[in-house]
DNA sequence: TAGGCCATCTGGTCCT
DNA sequence: AGGACCAGATGGCCTA
């Protein structure tokens, strides 16, 4: 719970202004009170404070010359070491660790720690905003964060292959490092399901949409969701015989949250088959109503393969050929309205081309 | 229950 | 001195 309230970056400094990490503090504090005692007892310690360790920073806050202005002491108000043969250490004189000190460390970890998770909600925040572009985006199944950035690598791969050979990259020369499998589902699913709806969309306007950024078409659309249970995952769409289990976990992963009630009847989830694909390659299905023009700038296919060298049981699971024609016995017009995931594409570049990328 | 993912704390290092 | 960055440690949450 407080992992999660934490998470809403907007609450941090306030919480920060109560005594800083509520959970730490106290400990904190003990720790302190620990370092102090093993300092005293060591008799030759007097470490400043992030010096548990070693002496690196120590050595680094003495030659520095570290002052106290209001409480500087020496050390032999702590130390006794009662061995006068021992050689007499060199460099400055080390300082105790006075209670002003301690608290002015305290206050300084705390400040540090602060620094600390601002900078890591800036680089999520920075992650958040790579996930929503590259090609595959769902609030409710987030990409991790090693996966968004293989994902963009790919992704940025595949770009400049195709500006520079003007043609599909080769999968073969491509980093093969893998998503995991639920990722791999994702990717599928989200291209698949946004696909239908994004065919939908195009047909309730006339084969024409709004595309108020003209970067990230997808995102003009709130895709509803719907969800799967397993038990129709595996009962219904018998004809599917080459969906797995696995695919069908991730659609109900997708679909778990934001369900609409009425998709949850069996009847209605009977509709509702994922894709299938035989060959590892999946591609939304154009509209044969489509103008050309509509159907050069809406085609979208894309291959995918999961990276471990096994292949992907939701790209084996897909029906639609690369060129974008049906191959196979899935009925996308069914598939359940999606949430919020969103395919991201420009205006009509080679999507082939650029399908290619999720081999990873 | 093990493993993955994540947020946070912490100390070290480098830089200004 | 203090801030930024980094990596290790730790513990919580979630899922298979």
């Amino acid at each position: 719970m407080l992992t999660r309230l934490f998470n809403e970056p907007s609450l941090l400094p306030d919480m920060q202004k109560f005594g800083g990490w509520v959970d730490d503090s106290g400990s904190e504090d003990s720790k302190m009170k620990d370092e102090e005692q093993e300092r005293c007892r060591l008799g030759d310690e007097d470490l400043e404070e992030g010096d548990v360790k070693d002496g690196s920073s120590r050595a680094q806050s003495e030659i520095a010359g570290e002052e106290d202005d209001d409480e500087d002491v020496d050390e032999d108000d702590c130390v006794d070491d009662g061995d006068g043969d021992r050689p007499k250490k060199r460099g400055p004189k080390k300082r105790k660790m006075t209670p002003a000190r301690l608290e002015r460390s305290k206050v300084r970890r705390q400040k540090a720690n602060a620094r600390e998770r601002t900078r890591m909600h800036d680089l999520n925040s920075a992650l958040d905003n790579l996930r929503k572009v590259v090609p595959c985006y769902s609030k409710t199944q987030k990409l991790s964060k090693i996966e968004t950035l293989r994902l963009a690598k790919n992704y940025i791969w595949a770009l400049s292959e195709i500006l520079r050979n003007g043609k599909r990259p080769d999968v073969v020369s491509y980093d093969k490092r893998s998503l995991s499998q639920p990722t791999t589902n994702l990717v599928a699913g989200c291209l698949q399901l946004n696909s239908r709806n994004f065919l939908t969309e195009q047909c309730q306007e006339g084969a024409r949409f709004h595309l108020p950024n003209p970067s990230f078409s997808m995102h003009a659309f709130p895709y509803q969701c719907s969800r799967l249970s397993s038990t129709h995952c595996q009962s219904g769409s018998n004809a599917h015989s080459l969906r797995n289990h696995s695919f069908c976990s991730s659609y109900e992963a997708l679909y778990t949250e934001g369900t609409s009630p009425e998709y949850n009847s069996p009847d209605y989830e009977s509709h509702h088959s994922p894709p299938m694909c035989v060959n590892g390659n999946f591609a939304l299905r154009q509209p044969e109503s489509l103008s050309p023009d509509a159907e050069r700038g809406y085609q979208y296919s894309m291959h995918y393969t999961n990276l471990h060298g096994s292949r992907s049981s939701a790209a084996h699971g897909l029906a639609y050929g690369p060129s974008g024609t049906r191959s196979g016995s899935a009925h996308s017009e069914n598939l359940p309205p999606f949430h919020d995931v969103h395919v991201h594409h420009d205006r009509a570049p080679p999507y082939d081309e650029l399908n290619a990328l999720f081999h990873n």
